[in-house]
DNA sequence: ATAAGGTCTGTACTCAACTACGGAGTCAAG
DNA sequence: CTTGACTCCGTAGTTGAGTACAGACCTTAT
């Protein structure tokens, strides 16, 4: 672990995300907040750069703050048995995601293939792409 | 195009969200209005249970409201040009997510391999998947 | 040693995306 | 032809995820 040296406004222009929504995770116990030294400030080190990004990439592939929470369990693993069955109840949602969007991939690569091929403009039934009932 | 018979009701349950969000979805644009008829209510067809469906769907990937609207505008596809713009700008988002859900995914698999063959719990590197700068 | 600029704490505000509700109108089973 | 359930319309409340801010406390460059 490398030693903490960050303020939180650094940590925050690093990590690329607001200050204040620093402070929110921390509230929310999805990062930790470092003891604060007698009459001083907090520091934080990279390690906390990493999570906040984990957690802004989690979040644009659709999971929630509490999703994040969950699936940040998995970092300290605790029993065997209750990380597998989080690991597996997380991966069918992962693979459910995937699928969705490959079917979008797809249907957007046809659809840009076409227009370049200087097609006349058509509809695009993209919703037909994620019908699945 | 289907003849409309559904009330809002069982468009609702048909779809499986919420009649109010059917309303909000309406004022948004995101769903058109049918017409009422003089002295009664709205009829829908299917058409609107797919839409309601695939807007959920959208939504799980991490699509706003906002970008589900500009993924509807392909599927009346207007002038090629702008279609195709679209189309590549939403292409790189998906394939971003996609590398970010495929990261995730073999991290999960490998990990509930690891569970599996009954070896000792420890550490799950999550965070490592989503982490490049 | 002091002033400018960051940090701390708590509380309050914002915005997207719903969700609820009241009162009037409509439908359909008995 | 009534009565209970549903629809319409407008407006108001809720929840999740931040953002803003005030006033007191640190830090650091001069």
């Amino acid at each position: 672990m490398s030693k903490q040296t960050m303020t939180i406004g650094q940590l925050a222009t690093q990590a690329g995300v607001h200050l204040e929504t620093i402070r929110y995770y921390q509230r929310l116990g999805l990062v930790n907040e470092p003891t604060r030294p007698l009459n001083s400030i907090r520091r934080y080190d990279e390690t906390t750069v990493t999570r906040l990004r984990f957690i802004k990439r989690a979040q644009q592939l659709g999971f929630s703050l509490e999703d994040v929470g969950s699936l940040l369990t998995l970092e300290d693993g605790q029993s065997c048995r209750e990380t597998r069955l989080l690991a597996e109840k997380k991966l069918v949602v992962i693979e459910q995601r995937l699928s969705d969007l490959q079917r979008m991939q797809k249907l957007l690569t046809a659809l840009i293939a076409e227009c370049s091929a200087g097609k006349r403009p058509r509809a695009c039934p993209i919703i037909a792409t994620l019908t699945a009932t």
